[in-house]
DNA sequence: CCCCTGTCCTGAGCGC
DNA sequence: TGCGCTCAGGACAGGG
């Protein structure tokens, strides 16, 4: 379940490989990994055919490569997509969805990018490149995404003002990637359960120091899952050279029903909403008054 | 405009 | 053994 740190590992991990490289053939297993390339799979291989790569980004959970053209390919994991780096002859994953060629830069071994997605809600797409506000491209259809709070542009005050402003919960605030970007279902829990927030906190009651303290618990869960090269759970989560990026003993509220909270020692709780699960400690994360559920 | 729910997808695990 | 059910959840369309 790739979320910002392990698309940050994916990231690096493709820059030193894809800069400068050429995009060679392109081949669309499945179709529904393209299906938000709304021109159709021929024109989705036209527009990457020959271009050259020039840097990989990111926002939030989206990555992107730039191309010579004023394109740029777009990738979303979704929930268990993997962008591989292999040599062209090796076997096919048994869920690769689509194959770039590419003629890398001379003196490094020749490579194929492979988009492989199990539950295929991953995509891939070419749009052309808009200025955001900084002047910098990214693709037109993300530009509505947040910036995500590791950018160094991501503005503190103004999150703060725009979440007092909604009227719902914080955790579902957390995952609007309108908002702010990045945060998942795994991070959010984990910076709710640092803060010692409870989920259904309602957002117009957030203060100025709490959203500090919110915002500070969001970094430093990321900044530590960085550090040990992505969180994830199953398998599904390869990083770019196709080791498994583990990180379960970082966790403190995901996945862990009915086990001691690390701080005070009550048994974890799993609720669901917003028809997944959430996981919090009920000692330290209490219902506040007026939850918004 | 804002908020919230339903929907897409595949495979593992489990009860009967 | 096999069948059917549940669960995992990111992003967005569309309804209220």
């Amino acid at each position: 379940m790739p979320e910002l740190p392990e698309v940050e590992v994916v990231r690096h991990g493709l820059r030193r490989w894809l800069t400068g490289g050429t995009i060679g053939a392109v081949t669309v297993l499945h179709p529904r990994s393209v299906r938000r390339h709304l021109p159709g799979p021929a024109d989705f291989a036209d527009r990457l055919v020959g271009r050259n790569v020039t840097e990989v980004c990111r926002r939030g959970k989206y990555l992107w490569m730039p191309l010579d053209s004023g394109d740029a390919l777009l990738a979303h994991l979704g929930m268990s997509g993997q962008l591989l780096l292999q040599p062209p002859g090796h076997e096919p994953e048994r869920h690769l969805r689509v194959r770039l060629g590419l003629d890398v830069p001379p003196d490094a071994a020749e490579r194929e990018l492979r988009f492989v997605d199990q539950r295929t809600f991953g995509h891939l797409l070419v749009d052309r490149l808009v200025p955001d506000d900084a002047g910098v491209g990214l693709p037109a259809v993300i530009a509505h995404i947040a910036r995500d709070p590791l950018d160094p542009a991501f503005d503190d005050d103004a999150f703060a003002l725009a979440l007092r402003r909604r009227r719902t919960g914080v955790k579902r605030a957390l995952l609007d990637q309108s908002l702010i970007s990045g945060v998942g279902n795994i991070y959010a829990d984990e910076a709710l359960w640092r803060s010692r927030t409870h989920w259904a906190r309602p957002t117009e009651r957030i203060s100025a120091p709490e959203t500090a303290r919110l915002l500070e618990a969001v970094r430093a869960v990321m900044r530590e899952a960085l550090a040990e090269g992505g969180t994830s759970f199953d398998s599904l989560y390869v990083n770019v050279n196709g080791e498994s990026g583990y990180f379960e003993r970082g966790l403190n509220a995901y996945g862990r029903r009915d086990l001691p909270c690390g701080r005070c020692g009550t048994p974890i709780r799993r609720e669901v909403f917003m028809n997944r699960s959430s996981f919090s400690c009920p000692k330290c994360q209490p219902v506040p008054p007026a939850a918004r559920f």
